[in-house]
DNA sequence: GAGTAGATCCTCT
DNA sequence: GAGGATCTACTCA
């Protein structure tokens, strides 16, 4: 299991990438601890002309800046006052492109991952849906603008089969009040997998 | 199992 | 002052 190297944050095209997260593996090490699971869900927004992005028309403020950072940043940001959402920051400095993972499958420190999300019972709910991940992992703001190479958190691959990957698209969830944008077909699962948000398709 | 409402607070207008 | 890239519990069937 290795890290994903800067360069396969800074390509262009951040559709190719979310289809290529999918199956790789977010690890997180807070105190020694380590929790991880398998990306099998995530949505794209491709930046400036993406009205569900927080950089729609180049929007830039003090929330959004590091999704104009360097690739392969975390930009993690509170959703509904409640929720952490975990984003991978893609393509080169000053273009604003970012990846919501918004699903996992848990592998290692389930125990952890339950107690944080104060659950006694492994059940397909652990890492399913944006905020709960986040939950489940240890992530919260404090981690925004934290490289996704730094020994704390990191994204990896195993060598996870792609042509097994069975990969779904669909219209992303959440942003229904973007516009034509709500439909663009940005939003990429794995099929089958039991942890996907929403439903199954 | 499906549908709905409430929680809760930071950010930008 | 409004609204948001959501989750959960509760109702009803």
């Amino acid at each position: 299991m290795k890290k994903l190297p800067l360069s396969f944050y800074q390509r262009d095209d951040v559709l190719q990438i979310a289809t290529e997260l999918l199956g790789k593996i977010l690890v997180t090490k807070w105190k020694g601890i380590i929790t991880s699971g398998r990306i099998v869900e995530c949505e794209a927004y491709d930046g400036v002309i993406d009205r569900a992005s927080h950089a729609f028309a180049g929007r830039r403020t003090a929330r959004n800046e590091i999704m104009y950072a360097e690739a392969g940043s975390a930009y993690v940001y509170i959703c509904y006052g409640i929720h952490h959402l975990f984003n991978v920051v893609t393509n080169k400095k000053d273009i604003p492109h970012a990846i919501l993972i918004r699903a996992l499958e848990p592998l290692q420190g389930i125990n952890e991952m339950l107690r944080r999300r104060k659950k006694t019972q492994l059940d397909n709910l652990l890492t399913k849906g944006p905020g709960s991940l986040s939950v489940a992992l240890g992530i919260n703001v404090g981690h925004n603008g934290i490289s996704l190479r730094s020994p704390e958190l990191f994204i990896a691959d195993d060598g996870f089969i792609s042509e097994n990957k069975n990969i779904g698209c669909s219209s992303r969830i959440g942003v229904e009040s973007a516009g034509e944008a709500a439909k663009y077909p940005y939003r990429f699962y794995i099929r089958g997998n039991p942890y996907v948000s929403g439903s199954p398709k």
